[in-house]
DNA sequence: ACGGATGTTCGCGC
DNA sequence: CGCGCGAACATCCG
């Protein structure tokens, strides 16, 4: 699930979930989504309050609401937000839950607990270390190709483990980074510091690219999602090392960096 | 049935 | 200090 465009299609959710309505009532049982902070504090502090804002940096979620209490989200590998009617079942695996004044409960739903859920006061939020961490967003700051040219140089890790680094660029997972180094006819294991500009040009187009249809794709999941039932993957080359590559036909290999499966093309990428 | 999976963090060794 | 690697976290899916 959760890369920059889905965090942010949870975001846009999120915000029309809440907007308007009372939070009833916030329960969540012990887990270690709450790892190094207050879970009482969760069900303590949100009874009662109602959406502010909510804004995303990279991929952790920033909630605001009154009284200034502030939730911190981040998704982790397969948490996610879904809302559900009241006496709808619950997800199998929902870790938090809020029940809002008309019929509908928002959960966070994460199987694997490697998403993480904290308390913090709203105008805190945007101040958080894990926050001023991150590099530019590409869709709140936009991507400077002076920026990520002058960061690239830096480093002597491969191309694709620097964009990962949410310190380069906030928001790129695996899957973003594959799809836009293969749009950009990049080589994922080219060393950072030897792309030209013109590479680094292609690079921050695709990169746009590769977000503006995963968030597209985001929206239309959720509608045909629940019927389809048949995995079909809608990326280019993730996960389809062995198979012909879309541009050229020649068979898409795959590598592993900074211990991610790494799919390209060898003919359209070279080294 | 087994291997791998969208993320992050930590420890170890070079 | 920079970097690569493996492990850990816990569950699902093909």
């Amino acid at each position: 699930m959760p890369e920059l465009p889905e965090v942010e299609h949870a975001a846009r959710s999120l915000r029309r979930w809440f907007s308007g309505r009372i939070i009833e009532r916030a329960a969540a049982p012990e887990s270690r989504i709450f790892r190094g902070s207050d879970r009482l504090a969760f069900q303590r502090k949100l009874r009662g309050r109602t959406l502010e804002w909510v804004e995303r940096r990279g991929k952790y979620l920033l909630i605001a609401f009154d009284d200034d209490v502030g939730l911190l989200s981040h998704l982790g590998m397969t948490g996610k937000w879904v809302k559900r009617a009241r006496d709808a079942p619950a997800p199998l695996h929902g870790r938090a839950r809020l029940a809002l004044e008309d019929d509908d409960v928002v959960f966070y739903d994460d199987p694997r607990l490697f998403g993480r859920l904290a308390i913090h006061p709203a105008s805190e939020l945007l101040e958080l270390p894990e926050i001023r961490a991150l590099g530019p967003d590409p869709l709140v700051d936009g991507i400077d190709r002076g920026q990520l040219h002058a960061s690239l140089r830096k480093t002597s890790r491969s191309v694709k483990v620097a964009l990962m680094d949410q310190g380069v660029i906030a928001g790129l997972g695996n899957i973003q980074t594959t799809e836009a180094l293969f749009r950009a006819k990049i080589h994922p294991a080219r060393v950072a510091h030897t792309l030209s500009s013109k590479e680094v040009d292609a690079l921050v187009e695709a990169i746009a690219k590769t977000i503006e249809i995963t968030l597209a794709e985001a929206g239309i999941e959720e509608i045909t999602y629940i019927e389809e039932r048949g995995s079909h993957n809608p990326f280019l080359v993730y996960r389809r090392g062995g198979e012909p590559c879309p541009r050229c036909g020649t068979t898409l290999e795959s590598i592993v960096l900074g211990g991610r499966s790494t799919v390209f093309c060898p003919k359209c990428q070279k080294l």
